[in-house]
DNA sequence: GTCTATACGGCGATAGAC
DNA sequence: GTCTATCGCCGTATAGAC
């Protein structure tokens, strides 16, 4: 009894990742607010019922999506800040963890980034959105502080600006985009 | 009788632009897709049905706002361009006047930055973004290339990479973001 | 666990009175 | 030129059969 309950509830995992994952995708590509349910529901191959047998809402699903999953970023960032490498090359790592990183997450940074534009969304969403700013920009500032920057806060802020924008024009470009000699012009200039 | 009309005419005309400034200041807070008409036409004072005696649908008002509106950006990057100025007194005439006009033009900035991450939109707007990302990209590497930059191209991706991350910090963080010193730490930092 | 059928509201858009 | 009333559709969400 408790094996087939076991196999039930690995299927039952599988599936709600498997709707998860799709509706990342649409939501991504087409935005939250031009996704319907339906659409979801038929590009992951279910009726649109068995939905609302997995997350009670549109928005628990877009909570589930945004939260639950891995937040690579973060990790990343926390990883080597412990480290008792020298400034100038954990900040080089850091920036070469976030480029490797674009494209394993495009679909998450694509989808925040458009909610981070509107107003309406939830405050504890918003709220996750402003934590992880502040979470970077803390980062950022204090290793240019170890690197005797001038103004740290305002390199930080610079960093921060030109990865976002690297981000939006990879997003926009694609392959016409020199992703790899952005990286290392960044590290150039940022790691000297 | 022309006196008459050519009153009506300026009425309409008056009536016209303040449900396209209501449209854009909703399209961009909470964006177009979750902006009903019904929202527009409550905010501006008038009833539901009279949007469509301005305009023939949603989109055609997206469309409006889009392209009629003064495509000031592209203007202030034309108008410098003719003149025989040295190339770095130019580009630092040309980022003071993109940043004197974020605050003008937020809203627009906004708005087709959000629409811009979205893969479900007509054609012709996705041409205007494509040429304005063109336009502004040829400029800024044709200046680097009369600077004598070893790798113009990269040049011009960094600097409007972080011209676009910027503006989206700044939409973040409002007046909590140090734009006048970015400012300044942006021509220093490219226009030495 | 999965489906079909359905409820109900709001959407974009139109018709017609004034 | 402006409004109210209304249409048809599609959105989210639920109920109930299998």
């Amino acid at each position: 009894m408790p094996r087939k309950e076991e196999q039930f509830e690995e299927i039952r995992q599988r599936r709600r990742a498997e709707i998860t994952e799709t509706a990342l995708q649409l939501f991504a590509k087409n935005g939250y607010h031009n996704t319907s349910i339906s659409k979801i529901a038929k590009a992951a191959g279910v009726s649109k019922g068995l939905m609302y047998n997995y997350f009670e809402s549109k928005e628990a699903l877009l909570d589930t999506i945004l939260f639950g999953a891995a937040d690579d970023k973060q990790a990343a960032y926390q990883s080597v800040s412990m480290n008792e490498i020298p400034p100038k090359r954990r900040l080089q790592m850091i920036i070469e963890g976030m480029f490797a990183m674009i494209n394993l997450n495009l679909h998450h940074w694509k989808l925040m980034t458009a909610l981070s534009l509107q107003d309406e969304i939830s405050t504890h969403i918003k709220e996750k959105f402003s934590a992880q700013r502040t979470a970077g920009m803390q980062q950022f500032t204090q290793l240019f502080e170890e690197l005797g920057a001038e103004k740290p806060q305002l390199e930080a802020f610079f960093l921060g600006s030109s990865l976002t924008g690297i981000m939006m024009q990879y997003i926009h470009l694609k392959d016409d985009y020199p992703l790899e000699e952005m990286k290392n012009y960044l590290i150039n200039k940022f790691c000297k």
